[in-house]
DNA sequence: GCGATTGTACGACCGTCGTCGTAGTTTGAC
DNA sequence: GTCAAACTACGACGACGGTCGTACAATCGC
């Protein structure tokens, strides 16, 4: 009986989404790591947390997720034993037209550059 | 004799300027009002600390224009007893384009919202 | 020189953040 | 029921960040 069947997670609604939390959230090399992943999928795929390899302990992996879903960068849904990620593109580019496009080009141009 | 006139500050180059640390700097409120303010004046144009009322101490104000201009968003230069600052545009468009205007849009859109 | 203005340096305080490890929960497969 | 897989909760730790106050420095105007 502890269990609610599907697990239920907090995200903040669309107008919820704090553009502070938001920038505070991808202003961390791994958090940008998992939003640049999830990026590189399509529209709508989810990815578990383990599809991601973070060079961190899983703790400190749950940690970044959670920033991410409670900055409402991210979804997540329990599958199983699984957790499923997934961008929450609509809902950013409803609120912040441009931002989450321009952050990651930026991110890319970046990591070319140091390359 | 301890002066050496115009007391130089520390900037990074263009191409120092990293996207994690212009986000941090960005994901304060206080911090992005000065660059609301800063934006919202003409290109190029100056201001100095004390034009920009921030509702905290005189040193606090000090710490967040240090870490703006330690992350390259602004550019700072004594000019007698102030100290005036201006918007990097140039050197933020050219490392990430479209990033200064987009957060600004953002952000405009949020507190329109909340008003 | 003196005083006023503007900003800095330094130290303190305390909360947040990123990290870890250990122990635990939930689920699926057998 | 048992076991393994995936993730969480909790507590700890050290580093960092935002805040302040006090004391100081540089410049300008008189």
């Amino acid at each position: 009986m502890p269990t609610a069947s599907p697990r239920a997670l907090d995200h903040p609604a669309r107008t919820e989404i704090r553009l502070e939390a938001v920038l505070h959230a991808l202003s961390d090399p791994m958090r940008l790591q998992v939003v640049r992943f999830l990026a590189g999928m399509g529209e709508g795929e989810e990815a578990a947390c383990s599809a991601i390899d973070l060079a961190v302990s899983k703790s400190t992996t749950t940690h970044h997720f959670r920033v991410l879903r409670e900055a409402g960068v991210i979804s997540q849904v329990y599958r199983g034993t699984a957790k499923l990620n997934a961008l929450r593109r609509r809902d950013l580019e409803a609120q912040f037209p441009g931002l989450l496009a321009t952050v990651l080009n930026a991110d890319a141009s970046q990591r070319q550059r140091l390359r």
